[in-house]
DNA sequence: AGCACGCCGACT
DNA sequence: GTCGGCGTGCTC
């Protein structure tokens, strides 16, 4: 039997490939190897080297390449990827791809980690004397001649400086170089005062640097979360280690990264997709020199090397951003946690509106739970109150109440938060002769109007059409928008307040880069006005002359089938609600409803997140839910029904028999029918973890290899975080 | 996932 | 007569 090396291939395959050793050069586990695959090449990883294969010798093939002489990804890397494939039954090669930035995926030399930098030509000196580019170029041009400037400081400097340096590079004005990282950066702020509780957060984690310990550090909006961050990444940077810090995907504004970057005094390394793939793989390399300290990213940057760790803190930790819902389904919270353990370093988890995951670990004594209760930054916390919409004469969905509170509140010169969790004009289009409403043929959903672009369009497929003119089902010209968006909210009260500004956060009017960025910074000032927006608006800038937020129309989730639902609306409302009032003056909280008397939303009002979250543990312990129980979700879709349920029937059929798991299905998706694909699952549930994993792999190796398989496509998700 | 092979429709 | 539709099969 040949001796081979078994290598990690990006493909979504169940399998390991084996190959002959490399005709020169001698291949290491952890490293990258070029291989023959089917009829091209690929890179993959070594998983074992020297070891015996039961693959025939005729199919083997030999290494073509070896592109790294010592291991890319060291012990602890290899050792958690392998662990992370198989909780979440991924394929392997999969789960090595998502670690590696893509420009180290290929066939290249690895980048030089140096800073690049951009400096002004003879041909830009002469161009910035004369004057003669404008905008940004021309600040770019007047930025560079007091001497070449890094990304970072550029960042700080020149909002929109990469279009501008690509094209002064094109013209010659302007060059890009490459420097060692700067170590020290002289601009260091100095950290505030900590108040006791924040002390005694610090402490308490500090007391665990140097072994493995997990934290629940549970503060509301406004209790100064990000100051106990700093004062720990402080403190590791202090010992000679590494900090990780993860944000959810909207967290990442620049100026977090510069509030990071002036307080520690050290270069922060950026990871995040919006990111150039060469500095992705830069920030990603000198994380594993050791040349860098700190690294703050999302989802993907729970990947990042740590070979000096000392800290990792997910920031958010709630958020479902954290989860990846296609591929591999990993979920970089829960993978912190393992890595923090590999590492014997302490793992802080932060929220304003924990999971429940995470307080029933605090609860099982497995996270230590840390509490920040009070507001340093604000007066009082918000009050908050409720509208009872029924009865009401409303106002394209506004009850007169909550106008009137509006226009108090501009009238005082504060600002204003118009919360609607719905973007376009109205959610449906329905004709009042005949009870027609447009509906998007491939979801069977409604469509959604958008009226300024004079569009219908579905939210699940983004299926689009016009607007008709008449009613296509009897003629009628009694066609209404039902319900409110965004973007009716936004027209309605700019007719109620004509002389104030009206400013709407969704993602339409943020779809450009930076455009969120952009429309915020116009608001610094504490002039008064007017926001309607969605989700974004529930985290990110402060707004400190912001007094009132209108939550209106969360009714969605009080109804909804989802078991996780209810969890989300608490958060969502939590965090929405945080905006109000960050600074000296009190902040006002409306919630518009059509359920006054629903029990989590009374909850919720009388007694805070903390206690709504003990009533829904309570239920889901009843009900064997998560974080109770435990899932595992096989999802179908194909283009004709019958098919996606042969596929289910057969899968539920080779499942192991094991007493203890309750099976589901199978059954429809929540949703049936999305961009015309018809949508089925088969839910795994049981009450232990034990053995799930274990027997689950065959069966998934196994499905596979299903004919009906290759009629649909399927997934397996692993502890879902939404079951639609 | 990609990629090629393979056998049946509307076009230059 | 061909270009090309996506069903099927394979990747060490």
């Amino acid at each position: 039997m040949p001796s081979v090396l078994r290598v990690a291939l990006p493909v979504p395959l169940p399998t390991l490939f084996d190959y002959l050793p490399p005709a020169s050069g001698e291949a290491v586990v952890g490293g990258r190897v070029l291989v023959p695959f089917g009829r091209g090449k690929a890179v993959g990883v070594v998983i074992e080297v020297d070891v015996p294969t039961t693959v025939g010798s005729a199919r083997l093939k030999r290494v073509l390449k070896v592109l790294d002489e010592t291991p890319l990804l060291d012990a602890e890397l290899m050792q958690t990827l392998a662990w992370a494939s198989d909780y979440w039954l991924g394929a392997p090669g999969e789960a090595y791809a998502n670690a590696l930035p893509l420009l180290l995926r290929e066939d290249k030399p690895l980048p030089e980690t140096g800073e690049p930098i951009w400096r002004l030509t003879m041909a830009g000196e002469s161009a910035r004397d004369a004057g003669s580019r404008r905008g940004s170029s021309r600040a770019l041009l007047q930025a560079l001649s007091e001497g070449p400037m890094s990304a970072a400081e550029l960042d700080i400097s020149i909002a929109d400086w990469r279009a501008a340096a690509r094209r002064l590079v094109d013209a010659g004005l302007v060059e890009r170089d490459e420097r060692a990282q700067t170590s020290h950066l002289d601009l260091v702020t100095s950290a505030p005062a900590l108040h006791p509780e924040q002390e005694a957060a610090v402490a308490a984690v500090a007391k665990a640097l140097g072994s493995f310990q997990a934290f629940l550090l549970d503060g509301v909006t406004g209790s100064g979360k990000t100051e106990v961050y700093l004062a720990l990444i402080a403190q590791t940077l202090a010992q000679g280690k590494q900090a990780l810090l993860l944000v959810p995907e909207i967290g990442l504004a620049p100026q977090t990264v510069r509030r990071l970057r002036e307080r520690l005094g050290v270069p922060v390394e950026v990871l995040h997709s919006n990111l150039a793939e060469g500095e992705r793989a830069r920030a990603w390399l000198r994380m594993r020199s050791g040349e860098a300290r700190v690294v703050l990213g999302t989802r993907s940057a729970v990947f990042t090397p740590l070979p000096h760790a000392g800290l990792i803190i997910v920031d958010e930790e709630h958020d479902n951003a954290y989860k990846q819902q296609e591929g591999f389904r990993y979920h970089a919270r829960d993978l912190a946690l393992v890595r923090a353990r590999a590492l014997n370093v302490p793992v802080l988890l932060g929220s304003a509106t924990p999971s429940l995951e995470s307080l029933a670990n605090v609860e099982a004594g497995r996270y230590h739970g840390l509490h920040l209760r009070s507001r340093p930054s604000a007066a009082h916390p918000p009050q908050v109150q409720i509208i009872d919409m029924r009865a009401q004469r409303l106002d394209h969905g506004l009850s007169p109440a909550l106008m009137h509170t509006i226009g108090e509140t501009v009238a005082r010169g504060e600002q204003v938060l118009v919360f609607r969790n719905r973007r376009g004009y109205a959610p449906v289009l329905l004709c009042y002769s005949c009870g027609w409403h447009a509906d998007c043929p491939r979801c069977e959903h409604p469509l959604t109007l958008h009226a300024a672009r004079r569009r219908l369009i579905c939210h699940h497929c983004d299926y689009q059409t016009g607007v008709p003119a008449a009613c296509p089902a009897c003629g009628s010209t009694e066609l209404k928008p039902q319900g409110q968006g965004t973007e009716r909210l936004e027209e309605a009260l700019v007719a109620q307040f004509p002389q104030m500004p009206v400013l709407r956060i969704d993602r339409e009017t943020t779809r450009h880069r930076d455009a969120f960025e952009t429309l915020l910074d116009n608001l610094q000032s504490d002039a008064p006005a007017i926001l309607v927006g969605t989700q974004m608006l529930a985290k990110g800038h402060d707004l400190p002359n912001l007094t009132l937020v209108a939550i209106v129309g969360v009714d969605e989730g009080l109804l909804s089938i989802d078991f996780r639902a209810g969890e989300r609306l608490a958060q969502l409302v939590v965090q929405v609600a945080g905006r109000a009032g960050r600074a000296r003056k009190p902040g006002r909280v409306l919630l518009q409803t059509h359920h006054p008397d629903h029990l989590l939303l009374r909850s919720l009002l009388a007694n805070g997140y903390g206690f709504a979250a003990k009533q829904l543990l309570a239920e889901r312990k009843q009900a064997g839910l998560p974080p109770y129980g435990h899932q595992v979700l096989l999802r179908a879709e194909a283009h004709q029904r019958p098919v996606v349920d042969a596929f289910l029937s057969e899968a539920r059929d080779a499942l192991p028999d094991v007493t203890e798991w309750q099976i589901s299905g199978p059954m429809q998706a929540p949703m049936p029918l999305r961009a015309g694909r018809h949508r089925g699952q088969l839910l795994i549930e049981s009450a232990t973890r034990r053995n799930l994993h274990t027997a689950l792999r065959p069966w998934w190796m196994q499905l596979s290899q299903l004919p009906s398989a290759r009629k649909v496509r399927w997934s397996i998700d692993v502890d879902p975080v939404d079951l639609y």
